[in-house]
DNA sequence: GTCTATAAATAGATAGAC
DNA sequence: GTCTATCTATTTATAGAC
């Protein structure tokens, strides 16, 4: 591989990146090699030419993006800041990660819904990286950051359920939108963000309760 | 149709049980007709006998589980409590729809992530008239109760976004409490309505902003 | 209402030429 | 690395007997 980047891509790579659309769009079960083939611009065989199969191409696709995820908050883990700063830094790490990959959300979403059943031993190891380093860092605020005594999971749930649904609703707020649903046009990652960042440490930092 | 449950469900309601389970797990385009054939005890032809097609099937799934959200919905705005109330009682109108059909949540979660492909008019219906149903609640508050002036959706993203994710997520948490994530076990349906209320309220109340 | 049988299209996957 | 051609299983859906 070159160090410059390429001006057309590998075949592998137009694979894996149509691959990622297609399962975000129809689910592992749903999604077709062929239509996979067509949208790379390949022939069905470069797919098992590149990869073992159906499966083991969609395994691949959750480790690069739960890789990607982990690596982002363990940088997060490792800084010197404190608590609510972490708290904050995750709840970006978390929209970063999002965003940086469009077809993410979407088939995190929906492993969810399959319980995880595509995730391989190791991509389920970065997942349950993530869910115990917001675990340490609120229980780190706990024992000397006066953070309230609050199941880290549930700060978890307010985080990643907002972030991940936002992000993974696009296509949909736009019809709410132009079924005439006000507010949900004005609706930016920003405010989002923003949002989830104040009413985590807010909730953490015990006001009101 | 008798007035008193019949002791075996018709061949249509098995259908439909079945098909909701099968989509469930593998999504619209990965169900199978022939899987929910089986799982109902009736044979294929059955299922054309009562349905359209897969994809009406589907549809009527989506609109019965829909209706049943605007319904409980629509009674929460009906009543005559304080704005903070009803926001309480939205929580628990979500988080009971989602309780009541076990499919739901998983279909629902689906659904978003395909941007509502499948959503009927009526059906969408439905969806838009929940989420300003929930606008006008916050709205109301605002204007005679004292509520901060945030964007609605933020708190409908903040209500849907960790209940739909809980209920869809029992199987990932069962995995991830195995993997060693501590607290993952403790995280009851109570406790997780309960904390959502909280948040939603102390947002909208203004303390600590 | 319930069944068997089957059509017609598409699925995942492979062999083998170049 | 890339292609054509093909095997086999499964897909949605229907025709028609009972």
């Amino acid at each position: 591989m070159s160090l410059t980047k390429r001006l057309v891509a590998s075949s592998r790579e137009r694979i894996f990146a149509a691959a990622a659309g297609e399962f975000a769009a129809r689910g592992f079960a749903g999604a077709s090699v062929d239509r996979i083939a067509r949208a790379a611009h390949v022939n069905k065989a470069m797919i098992y030419y590149h990869f073992r199969s159906k499966a083991a191409l969609y395994q691949e696709i959750l480790r690069d993006m739960f890789a990607a995820v982990a690596a982002r908050v363990a940088d997060v883990d490792a800084s010197a800041d404190a608590p609510a700063d972490k708290i904050r830094a995750f709840v970006d790490a978390i929209a970063n990660a999002a965003e940086a990959r469009p077809h993410f959300p979407p088939i995190w979403v929906r492993e969810i819904a399959e319980g995880g059943a595509h995730l391989d031993p190791g991509t389920l190891s970065h997942v349950t990286a993530v869910v115990k380093t917001l675990g340490r860092i609120v229980r780190e605020g706990q024992s000397k950051g006066g953070f309230a005594r609050i199941n880290p999971m549930l700060i978890h749930a307010g985080i990643i359920g907002p972030v991940l649904m936002y992000f993974a609703s696009a296509a949909l707020r736009q019809r709410l939108a132009r079924a005439g649903v006000p507010g949900v046009a004005q609706l930016s990652r920003e405010t989002v963000v923003a949002h989830v960042q104040r009413v985590a440490v807010m909730t953490l930092e015990g006001e009101g309760v």
